[in-house]
DNA sequence: TATGAATGAGTGTTCATTCAT
DNA sequence: GATGAATGAACACTCATTCAT
């Protein structure tokens, strides 16, 4: 068994390789200013293929989004699920994971803000990203919605709640340099916590 | 002196136009994306022209982030001149200033987007955009200081507090699309303030 | 021997099955712009099969060539044998039949043309080509030769005579469409008639 | 003035060193087998040089068709106008022009060649080449209806006769080494004149 | 023998920069 | 100063051939 499956688990070792290479360069270098030679080259492997698993450059960026945007769905959709407790907590909770997540990916958010920054150059994935913000939103909002009944978080429109909290972490990764310390991560996510409701300078104490 | 000066005058004026195509074109296709023949088409001056006032590609890629910078600049230093009142009044009048002049200038702030992401790209231009940042938080520090001091702002890093802020704005511009209404962009300078201290959604009043 | 027959019989059909796919593929697209994959392809076989019957593209190329050619020759080499009668009738005869032959072969046709244009991209199948004409011009002069004594045929160079006819036959497959009647290649045969001698308009009745 | 003119001047032999360079390479080599790269060589100018003057190396063989054909076609088309007499003598004055023309332009009747070999590759080009036939066919129509009413030419469809005629024409050029002599071209002469009536072998008296 | 992944040379096209007019 | 033709480096993509399985 190990033998057989091998030549099927070293094609999916190479794409992997190929695809993590894609979105090494692709963020730190931008679509446009990364040679698929560089890919290859960084990859490992030789220049033709990564067209053997990848039809063509744009194909490949395609895929270092979106694959990726499946590992992360998860902890933005799953909300009742994955995080307990009180809204407040949820959303702690929730806040805490996905911060860690960003602050780890800071290479994908790269590639995210790509897509992010022209719509129309990318559009097919410009309509997955905000379908995902829009999924995501509506996940969030019955939870913002019990959380302002019980009065720990402000009034106002869930979505713009929802919104102004991606934004935060979106801008953090361009604003912010990589070296942060896990203290300023802290801090980071203390501040997300206040576009939803006051105070929460509690954080450490959790 | 009119006739003499209308020549620098058409001179100045050329070299405007090219600029303004430069941040528009720059800002919707990236640098790498925007042929410098593409510029000069919606700039109206031939091709050879732009190299008579930018020496390369290059120049004129600064000039589109430096140039505007110096206009942004008063907005971000004078704090203490411009905004008026107390620590609280003069934070949401810079805020609602400066959301203002970006929800205005989404252009300009695609560019800065564009440096921020690739800092080893263009390391004299992130200096520069990193020393504005580290200014603006100086120039801020002591308002933000005073108005903890007063119970209205959060306490902790007023550097952190500034921080968060200018993510909120740079991931605005990301996450949203062109033509949100001034109601979505006075909702997002009430989730600006909220990173300084709580409530404040008495902002409709004044 | 059916099975132990059937194995040869298998590797036989697979090498024609890419013959023949080849042989459409390149009349269609040309040697240069006919990929190998397409050839495995259209023959129902995997890419690298074809590289197991034939060494090369271009080995591939001169098999689509020579192999026809050797099924065409008799056609001919084989005037005398073929064809009987005078030599009007034998002439007569011999256009039918080739005439016949191309207008169903127009794949092939196409494959020489493509020899015939390029003398020094192709030398040896070139040679082969000229060496096929030169021989059938000399099998079919000593008829052209008993015809113009006859009276039946033009004076002049026999060699001549044959060459105008192979060129009207290559000609027409250039020229025509596909579609065309067999009223059409009716009236082809008759001016090809016409290049030996005159009148022949009562074909027809034949 | 000649100072003046030379600038423009200048341009357009380059562009017709392009195109001349082009019909020579394209004609010999086929158009997938020469690289812009061996154009520009042979034209004697840079490489990037040849897509100032031509869009793609499509619309450069597009050129190296129509061009000529337009410089072809008064040959062709003003039938009643250049070749004077009786009907016979303006088929034989019309034979005469154009087996000379293409005896020397073998080149360009290659270019045509690969066309009409592939008209789905090249729809654009064999339209225009198809719309040449038929013009042609249309306005030598009525001399041969005239010429079979004298009774010197073969009854029967004058654009099959038409037709056969282009295809030897087209023929020739395909079987023919290039060293033929002129006596060869004259005795072709005769041949093709055949294929309007009988006999015609006193033309060298002519 | 059959397969198809791996390779890298070859090529059309783009485009920043130069420079003669 | 203004122009735009000339240049050639850079790059995405193709595809014949090889070869391990």
């Amino acid at each position: 068994m190990p033998a057989s499956l091998s030549v099927h688990e070293k094609k999916k070792r190479k794409r992997t390789a190929i695809l993590q290479a894609a979105v090494k360069l692709f963020s730190e270098n931008g679509f446009a200013e990364t040679p698929v030679a560089a890919i290859a080259k960084e990859a490992g492997v030789s220049f033709g293929t990564v067209f053997t698993y990848f039809e063509t450059k744009e194909v490949l960026f395609h895929a270092t989004i979106l694959e990726p945007l499946e590992e992360i769905k998860p902890y933005f959709y799953d909300i009742e699920e994955r995080y307990s407790g009180s809204p407040l907590e949820k959303v702690k909770g929730m806040i805490l994971c996905q911060v860690e997540l960003f602050s780890k990916r800071k290479e994908y958010l790269r590639l995210i803000q790509q897509v992010l920054a022209r719509p129309d150059r990318y559009p097919d994935l410009f309509k997955e990203l905000d379908d995902f913000v829009n999924v995501f939103i509506d996940r969030l909002a019955p939870i913002i919605i019990k959380g302002q009944e019980e009065g720990v978080f402000y009034k106002g429109s869930p979505a713009l709640i929802a919104q102004s909290y991606l934004s935060l972490i979106n801008g953090m990764r361009l604003t912010f340099i990589d070296e942060y310390t896990n203290l300023f991560w802290m801090d980071m996510k203390i501040q997300a916590l206040r576009l939803f409701g006051p105070a929460h300078n509690e954080w450490e104490e959790s």
